[in-house]
DNA sequence: CCACCTTGTTAAAAAACGTTAAATCGGGAC
DNA sequence: GTCCCGATTTAACGTTTTTTAACAAGGTGG
């Protein structure tokens, strides 16, 4: 479980930062908007960002929107010292999940991540269902329904479609997807996984809607034109 | 699984209702908070309140509050039409599970519904018991129920679903299930479990949406999708 | 257009797992 | 101790999944 942090009060910034990784959270602490936005494209995996309004050189607010455009859908909390009630309006409309008050406590921060974590992860992540094109993919029963037709995939195959299905219409680079379903990657394993893509080709064949196309010496891309 | 559902609008509690009932749980329905206090106060071994913010008489939080003080462990789930902040934080303070915005799918419902109750029931569990799809596995009496069928269980078989309802829907290692069950893991004995994992799959026929899954070359997943 | 690297395709080999039945073990009854 | 019985392990064989191999095809830069 990743968090991006975006703190300026260092001193606040290090007590997030340890409550946080002692509570089992991966953290990745800033100390102003800019470097909080270049983080967030280069790491990978995050899972909530937690971003104080008031900030040097971008504010939380203008950050939110700049994360909005990258990643439509990581949940975000915003920290505010002052009650103001139009920015918390705007933050909201922007796709905040929560906001929080300072000063306030650890826990009741960690009650808020837990509560967005709830309503947000089940939807992907504990439940596994994805659509695309005519096709329905569970995860969990490992079945890729197209109609009344269902194919029953191996782990191997669901894994790789999961992670295919998680990135619509965005390339998936070959070494982050041997990585996730592989563990490495090696030689031999990227072969395999080419055998894996022309096995999934075929099971997408039914709609020409969907397909999975190569992005040469970078990876590959699901992409969904219905 | 009984469940206390305090909801004053009569078409969306009958709808509540009826789902809850459908998908196997004993449901007590309340038009208002006082009522709904009557009830939990009478009532016996529910295992969950879904209670509505907004009603007459007496409103969701300050009913959560009473119960609380009853029973200081119940899970609750809130149901809010309005994005109130103020009164979330309040209803998160007196210790509620989850809280869900109107208007929300049954299905959404139900997911938040199995997942505190995953996150709650490990109390019963560790008197040993579990429940997944429609069975009941008691691991002391060694007997899994479903429905008025009871199945004995031998230790080996006990020990192993035992090790797969404390981890429904996540993947369990070949070797540490090994360690767990047997002791060590030798060649013979991994051939051994693949012949218990028959066995249980055979028993897990009568719920088919109680699945074995294997994970090729990692091990084994319990999955409950009901 | 030609060497070179990456990817596509197919088939065979190798692991891993499923299934069934027979062999073995171990505890209680006698 | 011996016999019996269910529980567990071993064995053998079948099936599925995954990897490896070999060759074809496609793109890329000189």
């Amino acid at each position: 479980m990743k968090v991006l942090l975006a703190e300026d009060d260092q001193n606040l910034g290090m007590i997030l930062n340890d409550y946080l990784t002692a509570k089992g959270y991966e953290t990745i602490l800033c100390r102003d908007g800019e470097e909080a936005l270049a983080t967030f494209k280069k790491a990978d995996g995050l899972t909530i960002c937690i971003l104080d309004v008031m900030m040097p050189k971008m504010d939380g607010f203008e950050l939110a929107e700049e994360i909005r455009q990258l990643d439509s859908k990581i949940p975000m909390i915003f920290l505010t010292a002052k009650s103001m009630k139009e920015d918390t309006i705007a933050g909201l409309k922007l796709g905040a999940d929560d906001y929080i008050t300072k000063p306030f406590s650890m826990e009741e921060l960690l009650l808020r991540i837990q509560a967005i974590l709830r309503r947000t992860q089940p939807e992907d992540t504990e439940r596994g269902q994805y659509t695309f094109g005519k096709f329905a993919y569970d995860y969990q029963k490992r079945i890729l329904k197209h109609g009344e037709q269902e194919v029953k995939l191996t782990s191997k195959e669901s894994e790789l479609l999961k992670l295919f299905a998680q990135n619509v219409n965005q390339t998936v680079d070959r070494t982050k997807a041997l990585k996730v379903v592989w563990g490495d990657d090696s030689y031999f394993n990227a072969r395999s996984m080419d055998v894996y893509i022309a096995k999934l080709r075929k099971y997408l064949k039914p709609d020409e809607n969907v397909q999975i196309l190569t992005v040469h010496g970078q990876g590959f891309k699901l992409v969904d034109l219905s």
